[in-house]
DNA sequence: TAACTATTTAGATAATTTTCTAAATTGTTC
DNA sequence: GAACAATTTAGAAAATTATCTAAATAGTTA
């Protein structure tokens, strides 16, 4: 179920866009709904979905809620992946 | 474009339950089918989608169509969660 | 405490996806 | 070539997801 809920998350682009910005630092929901052309309201819709597969946490400080990636969370996904037995060649197919 | 395609077809929990069946051998489209409490048209168009996202090819041979599947495909995707910093610790890192 | 700011929640609509049944297609066999 | 078998395509309905506007919350500051 874990998994089904992360693919899910990460299926949207709009929420793929969200991880890749927190990837460099933690941002407020504002600043990130400023980085699309979307309501706050919608914006606000996909961070609780990505909040709920556990992809963000969030920390508020002053009246703002600051949200941060947690990229661990793929630990999961890689398994599934790897597993089918990923055709490629660069990854380290060794440890799985 | 392609990766937005292949994070679809597997956001989908039937559509990864026929990508695991086909990882043991191939499988024609009405075995695949029976493996389903859906219809044949049903599980035909799961197998388009995934077919689409070249994560299974078919082979046909005489009048049954063999699907196979075709895990190179989660490179791309590899190497965006990759990209993301995963946050365990198992998997190797260095290479990404 | 009143006004303000940041964000979420509610409720509605639009868009997309999944599913079904019925019909069409493609290839096989008698 | 007619009947049959496996599968796909078409078209419609149901379910889910994404989006919006307006209202509600919660926390801050004057």
């Amino acid at each position: 179920m874990a998994m089904n809920q992360t693919l899910k998350a990460i299926s949207d682009p709009v929420r793929r866009q969200i991880l890749e910005l927190l990837k460099a630092k933690s941002y407020s929901a504002g600043e990130i709904a400023g980085q699309f052309d979307l309501s706050q309201a919608t914006v606000s819709y996909h961070l609780k979905l990505l909040k709920q597969a556990s992809l963000i946490s969030e920390h508020k400080q002053k009246n703002f809620i600051y949200y941060e990636l947690n990229a661990s969370v793929f630990e999961e996904v890689l398994t599934w992946i790897y597993g089918l037995g990923i055709g490629g060649n660069d990854h380290d197919k060794a440890h799985h």
